[in-house]
DNA sequence: ATCCCTGTAGTCAAACTTGACTAGCAGGTC
DNA sequence: GACCTGCTAGTCAAGTTTGACTACAGGGAT
């Protein structure tokens, strides 16, 4: 699963009612084209896939004063909202290698209720913990681990990153767990988008470091 | 950039000529389609297209005796070779964050000689480093990271798994440097195909962990 | 003889992603 | 006052990925 159907709705949610350009500058602000694959292009894509499976509502709007096209506004209907849950959730609390499901969820952890996080992320650590044992099993030969030659070195990079996962994991379990932060029900929440017209701070000297891909 | 060409060119590669069953027998083999989007399709997809862009060389062949449709043999081209060898060097040099191109790359990487695929690690760990300072620079604003929220915790996670990629990719510059493996020029290359008609001996008992994707 | 299952080899439509492109308006400038 | 740049908002074609599907052969069961 990609993460961009997460961030979107995300996105459109928070703003309540939103048009794609105002998601992709939210984006932009979390710095998710850095992590994600978070372009025009896929974004537009998922607001009308996400409008013609009923996740969305899409109104037609009149071009703004500023120019450029007429824009299509959209707000996160309650079938949508179901499946923004049940993205985070399973984003949370699966083990897929990538980080870009990973860090949007992150950023909509505090959604959910702090027992619920918690558990999730939990349910994680066991994830990792299992696929950690599976693949330790499935790459040891009978002959030992050295007729495997440098292919070993694959198993080994998987466990360590395995291993480096749980840890963080663990890590953000406990600050969860120590009151850290402010979850779903416990106050006011955290404001994460661009109001209208609000300058992205961060939108020149973006990092794009060594992003050689 | 995705691993499956890199995968592909690898297979057909060390076959010498092969078609498209072989190749996704062997990338089953590797286990890749564990850990990368080694489907069926991709790869039929990858051979058309790098054969019409020149990187393969197609031959079309008599059905198999084992029945089934005819099938197209492939070989690398001079061409089709200095892209593998680009992609390959790109695939250990470049911190993408993705461990499926990475672990293609470990998994080719005896066909380079020794000292250059130490320097590419080397350059690995720079590009890591300058990513990580990029990372803490511009997830750290004035008011103290406190004003982040939550949203630090995506920075956390990125640093934490920038240090265990950097930690892992010293620890295999160490080994190498050891003199661990065999590189190009130094002996007999290490076989990592099924032979024609030779049964994956992974084939059933597939780890399978928790890749609830 | 027919049926069903497994293994071989690959195709296809639908969805998704990418990067380049369009088009209107505002403001500066030479 | 013609031109150029930047911002707003989005489209589009080409390429890639996915998951389901086809078609053929051999072998065992009914």
């Amino acid at each position: 699963m990609s993460a961009i159907r997460l961030l979107v709705l995300g996105a459109v949610r928070m703003h309540g009612r939103a048009h794609g350009y105002q998601v992709r500058n939210d984006l932009e602000y979390w710095g998710a084209h850095e992590w994600s694959n978070a372009k025009p292009g896929s974004i537009y894509h998922a607001l009308k896939q996400m409008a013609k499976q009923g996740l969305l509502l899409a109104h037609e709007t009149a071009p703004s004063t500023a120019g450029g096209p007429p824009r299509t506004e959209y707000e996160v209907t309650d079938e949508g909202l179901e499946e923004y849950r049940a993205l985070l959730r399973d984003a949370i609390r699966s083990y897929d290698r990538n980080m870009d499901v990973l860090s949007a969820a992150v950023g909509f952890i505090v959604d959910l209720p702090r027992e619920e996080a918690v558990a999730l992320l939990k349910e994680r650590i066991e994830g990792i913990r299992e696929w950690r044992e599976a693949v330790t099993e499935y790459y040891t030969p009978e002959e030992g681990p050295e007729s495997l030659g440098h292919i070993g070195e694959i198993m080994n990079l998987w466990v360590h990153s395995a291993d480096s996962g749980a840890e963080w994991t663990r890590g953000l379990v406990a600050r969860i767990e120590g009151g850290a932060y402010t979850f779903a029900g416990e106050g006011d929440p955290f404001v994460g988008v661009l109001a209208d017209g609000e300058v992205n701070p961060y939108a020149t000297g973006v990092p794009d470091p060594g992003d050689d891909e």
